[in-house]
DNA sequence: ATCTATTCCTGGCTGC
DNA sequence: TGCAGCCAGGAATAGA
């Protein structure tokens, strides 16, 4: 499941192969990965890729002419590159969106592709100030890795909510997933349905502390591959190995060897360790 | 403000 | 081998 550091991971890989590039044609082959309306992908036929980055789990795709396509990959988005010889060789049943680019140097014919296999991703295309005003865009909270301790601890502390659920919250902090906030509680040895208002100051900055460790690390290790991410070019991340809470019921705590605990809290699967990680 | 349930969607799993 | 039924889950939405 594609979370901060698997996006930032994607846009790392795809930002030396798309900028610059143009994009000839746009085919959508599920009308429902196009979000918006109007639905009008084919305003960025033509268009010249000036930058990819990302903002929370968003691709963003800024175009000259000041245009832009917002990408969420959601469960099971994946974008990358491939020649029209592998596309037409593959016959793949989940490519659900086809960007033709132009022949760079060095590079054949090449095409982008959204490919997602439970069709919950997104593609918005569109103005660049039309994308940026999107509300799901627009409402998200501050980047993990950019926020001080300090307006960490405030913004935590003026929330009434159980510490699992709001790092859940993207207009809380923009781009925690369900991997990487069951790991941050780990790190800090916070239970996740510790009420934010109650963690005190130094348990506020371990959290945060926890939070850019975790993030930081993923990242350096391309992300995790649980389920079906991948790559831009195919290969798996490898932080999936070093997760010590997601995914680990029964195992043994690698701090105090209890076994870890699956709850499901805010209707999602959460794990944790029962004695090492305390409501405050 | 916060919480819960529901929807979207499909591969993979379980059990018969 | 086949098939029905259930599950996971990020985000939007509605309702409490």
């Amino acid at each position: 499941m594609p979370e901060l550091p698997e996006v930032e991971s994607v846009v790392r890989a795809l930002a030396p192969m798309l900028t610059g590039r143009s994009v000839k044609n746009v085919r959508v082959l599920n009308r429902s990965t196009v979000a918006g309306s109007p639905r009008k992908p084919s305003v960025l036929e033509g268009r010249r890729v000036e930058r990819v980055l990302r903002r929370g789990k968003y691709i963003v795709v800024h175009f000259d002419e000041a245009f832009a396509m917002a990408v969420h990959l959601r469960m099971t988005g994946w974008l990358g590159v491939k020649t029209q010889a592998q596309v037409a060789e593959e016959q793949d049943k989940f490519v659900r969106m086809v960007f033709e680019l132009d022949e760079a140097p060095g590079r054949g014919a090449e095409w982008l592709l959204f490919r997602d296999i439970r069709k919950f991703g997104r593609v918005w295309c569109g103005r660049r100030e039309e994308i940026i005003a999107l509300k799901s865009f627009n409402k998200l909270g501050p980047e993990p890795l950019a926020i001080t301790p300090e307006a960490f601890a405030e913004r935590l502390h003026a929330h009434r909510g159980r510490l699992k659920s709001l790092l859940l919250n993207q207009a809380f902090l923009a781009g925690l997933g369900n991997i990487y906030a069951d790991e941050a509680l780990f790190e800090a040895g916070l239970h996740p349905l510790a009420l934010a208002q109650q963690v005190k100051p130094d348990s506020a900055r371990r959290l945060h502390a926890a939070i850019q460790a975790i993030l930081g690390k993923a990242i350096s290790a391309g992300g995790s591959s649980i389920d079906d991410y991948l790559h831009p070019d195919g290969t798996p991340g490898w932080f999936q190995r070093e997760l010590k809470a997601y995914g680990r019921e029964g195992e043994p705590c690698t701090r105090c060897k209890a076994p870890i605990k699956r709850d499901v809290v805010g209707q999602r699967g959460t794990w944790y360790c029962a004695k090492c990680q305390k409501k405050r």
